[in-house]
DNA sequence: CGGGATCCGACACGATACTG
DNA sequence: CAGTATCGTGTCGGATCCCG
């Protein structure tokens, strides 16, 4: 209801409607970090145990893996079951909320890949037209 | 391909469907950080200035306004038009590729808001039964 | 108005060592 | 195996000043 919107909006866009925000931080902030959706990701094949998640991730540290599995599970997104074998064994699987967010990650995915090389393309002539940047 | 892979891909599930990655790091790594989004919607407005996008946006700092569309129109997703007046005029929107980013941030949002109360419910259940926890 | 340049703190993440 | 604890570092982002 702010004036300050002099802006027409596209029609038959799917314009993300609310007036700030949106939810849009919230999912960022939960799956923006460098590790979840990779996780989410390799969970989404099925249950997997601590070191299998480890080596299947490829490039995570032990401390990382840890603490994503440990927020992915207190969001409710992943389910954690403890074994007391010896030695021990604990088995990671989605829940019906994580199951729910790959089809997200999907639309992502496809998104990405539709559009991938056009960013490319962008940036490589953005670079050329701008040498001294630090930008990047 | 590989072996290592002993779960059963749960049958209708939109399993991202590639081995590891996917497109998934790439799209976080371009619109995960603190501001693109928002930018990018308030952009789907409307073309917006410099100052109204600043207004717009709310707790955006000059400099991190003009990275975040440096970057933006670096990647393709905004168009920055410059008006040789006095005082200096330049006016931001989205492209044709920014304009198909908001599709995906709506599927986002909707996703945020269906699914919110749940994740906070449980990270109140999750709070209360680790009350000394240091992740938070 | 629309930036650029600089300084600085916080935090995310990595590496390593140790443990039940 | 599945973590915890500790330390070090790079990067992101905020604050401030300056300029055409």
């Amino acid at each position: 209801m702010s004036a300050t919107h002099t802006g027409v909006t596209t029609p038959g866009e799917p314009i993300v409607s609310c007036a700030d925000d949106c939810g849009i931080r919230e999912v960022l902030d939960r799956i923006g970090d460098k590790w979840s959706v990779l996780v989410v990701v390799e969970l989404a094949h099925g249950v997997r145990r601590f070191r299998e998640l480890q080596r299947a991730v490829d490039g995570i540290s032990q401390r990382m893996l840890t603490l994503t599995v440990r927020r992915l599970e207190r969001d409710g997104l992943v389910s954690r079951t403890v074994y007391p074998t010896v030695p021990p064994q604990v088995e990671y699987k989605l829940t019906e909320l994580g199951h729910s967010l790959t089809h997200l990650l999907q639309a992502m995915t496809e998104w990405s890949a539709a559009h991938r090389e056009a960013i490319a393309e962008s940036r490589r002539r953005w670079d050329a037209e701008h040498p001294d940047s630090d930008i990047r």
